[in-house]
DNA sequence: GCCCGTTGTCGAACCGGTTCGATTGCACCA
DNA sequence: TGGTGCAATCGAACCGGTTCGACAACGGGC
């Protein structure tokens, strides 16, 4: 067995409550008490037990994090999030508790009612998210990252993905192009419900509109081979196309291959622009004109004001929807 | 405030000590008594709390899972680690603590200190792991993936690198290839401890010289522009090799780019083999004969083995280590 | 009619902390 | 010199479960 607080007060010659405010500070403790006490603890190796501990004060310094891989899924974006919503976790306290269910919304359920966590963030939140319901019965608060439908009760961190299209857009008008091409996420992520397939494109299409631009918008893929087939078949379709915008991971990640594979360079041949982080851009090489979808700014804010909800219940005001702006990189992958 | 067993116990007019009974089948119950408390229950609302649970039973039903970024790792495999060990915790009905503080050892000793996780799976172990000697002090068991220096008292689940090696060597050498480039993980890896480099490289040297084939060993990079750089340097420097064996996560998911670049046809102009997951291999568009890295079993294994230990302490007999063979998947690209 | 074993339930102790109210001793002020 | 206030500490209650020992009721065997 581990020592106890109750060990750490019987050699240091006090009371458990002395040893307990001598941890916490929330009461003076005089200075030899509290150097017997310390001296104690470090003898006995004492650690202050957890469960214990949120048993008396209902709480457990500890988030819930709930991911979710769909089939098909393009994954590799998601470790980003998972390490930011972490990292931002450590630094205020907490504990994350990771949380992959199959059945997802069970997964909010159990940990919600348990009491193992003291707030919850949801990633890769879909339109008609099915985890939203159970969230918003549960006691702790919820940070979402994706913006789902309706999101009454619950703080929710997203890019916006509108502001997203038309500052690429507005880069390749200024550049002079006037025909575009839109590769948008897989049919499938549109039936599911994640917004961002649409709110990107709408947003492209209304504003290329506004400057009398042509735009053809087309679903990708999200595996290969398909990809390379879907991505030569549009190129095919519209030859008078002079710049690619492509808000699709797993498109963006192949496309250095299919375009070497048809001899076409960048940015002499064909523009191309797109929407991913640095890390992503890394781990596929990749060096194209982009704005930064900046999953550690997203992590971190959904942490924060979780962590803020957590000590102020109440008090910390109407719940949140908050979106990045786009930050260009220009790459020089458009010209 | 959420009900208690207390709570339930009044609705149904028993004792909690009959509800805690009801609850876990430990003393005969009558069926009239255990449907008014069944119904108290559902009509309540009550879920066990679990750091009231965890404090009486001493047991969390929690796995802690130290996952560890290193500066210029390649990442992306680390994501199928953190799925398998979670799905299979969740199996056994454990949950997952994930864990990435900077300081790794502190956070092995912050969990199991305090008592938050029934055991620990370290991922992406290295030769001298600092993380060890922490874990070893711990009241709970470990399992490590990843083969450390010294795994005393420590459960190990680790890939069979050397028969990876000469599984795929024996391959080449059966399709007549005579001389051989051997590209392993980058220098820093060696430097830091990951042993799987030189297991992995050792085998692959003895084997070919057992054949009498030459191989000619390098270290690979980890990022581009450098990865890029350094194969061609490579295939530049050996033009009589015929075949290559990529045992680096970087360079493989670049190297359809850098022989595309080159104007190399696989397998016509150049075999190649390597090492990863199909899951690697369908993120990466990667169609290279390979062996299996097979990240689910792993984690299946460590997570089984360690819960085995949980449940059975003293009495799951000496340390394990536990290597996976290989399994070659044929794809054609080597000739 | 008595003894015994079984079934079903209860009360109390315990797990390891936190926190509130009470108490003691001492310095300070009027 | 008695009252006041503060610093330092203690004891007890409480958080919400689990588990052990006790006990009543009941049926069966002799």
């Amino acid at each position: 067995g581990m020592a106890t607080i109750e060990d750490v007060a019987r050699a240091a010659g006090v009371s458990r409550s002395t040893v307990s405010y001598a941890l916490s500070g929330k009461r003076t403790i005089s200075r030899e008490t509290r150097e017997r006490i310390e001296h104690a603890i470090s003898e006995l190796g004492f650690t202050v037990n957890a469960g214990a501990r949120a048993l008396a004060t209902s709480q457990t310094m500890t988030l819930g994090l709930l991911s979710q891989f769909h089939q098909d899924e393009f994954a590799p974006a998601m470790l980003q999030y998972i390490r930011s919503v972490s990292d931002a976790s450590r630094e205020l306290g907490y504990d994350v508790l990771f949380v992959n269910d199959a059945n997802a919304a069970a997964g909010v359920r159990r940990i919600t009612s348990s009491n193992q966590v003291d707030g919850v963030v949801l990633l890769d939140v879909t339109h008609a998210d099915p985890r939203l319901d159970t969230l918003r019965e549960a006691r702790q608060p919820g940070a979402l990252i994706g913006l789902p439908g309706h999101s009454d009760g619950l703080d929710v961190f997203d890019l916006d993905f509108g502001e997203f299209a038309r500052v690429l857009v507005d880069h390749l008008y200024g550049l002079g192009h006037r025909e575009l091409i839109l590769i948008s996420p897989p049919e499938h992520v549109f039936e599911r419900g994640g917004s961002y397939g649409w709110r990107f494109r709408d947003a492209a299409v209304e504003r290329a509109g506004r400057y009398g631009l042509r735009i053809h918008t087309y679903y990708g893929e999200s595996q290969q081979p398909a990809i390379g087939v879907r991505v030569n078949a549009i190129l095919d379709a519209r030859p008078g196309a002079t710049a690619l915008i492509v808000h699709n991971d797993a498109t963006i990640a192949t496309l250095p291959l299919i375009l070497q594979t048809r001899g076409i360079r960048v940015p002499d041949d064909l523009s191309v622009v797109s929407l991913y982080s640095q890390d992503f851009g890394r781990i596929f090489s990749l060096a194209y004109t982009a704005v930064e979808s900046s999953p550690d700014t997203l992590g971190r804010l959904a942490v924060q004001q979780l962590v803020r909800r957590i000590n102020d219940p109440g008090q910390a005001g109407p719940p949140v929807v908050k979106f990045i702006a786009p930050e260009l990189i220009d790459r020089g992958s458009a010209a």
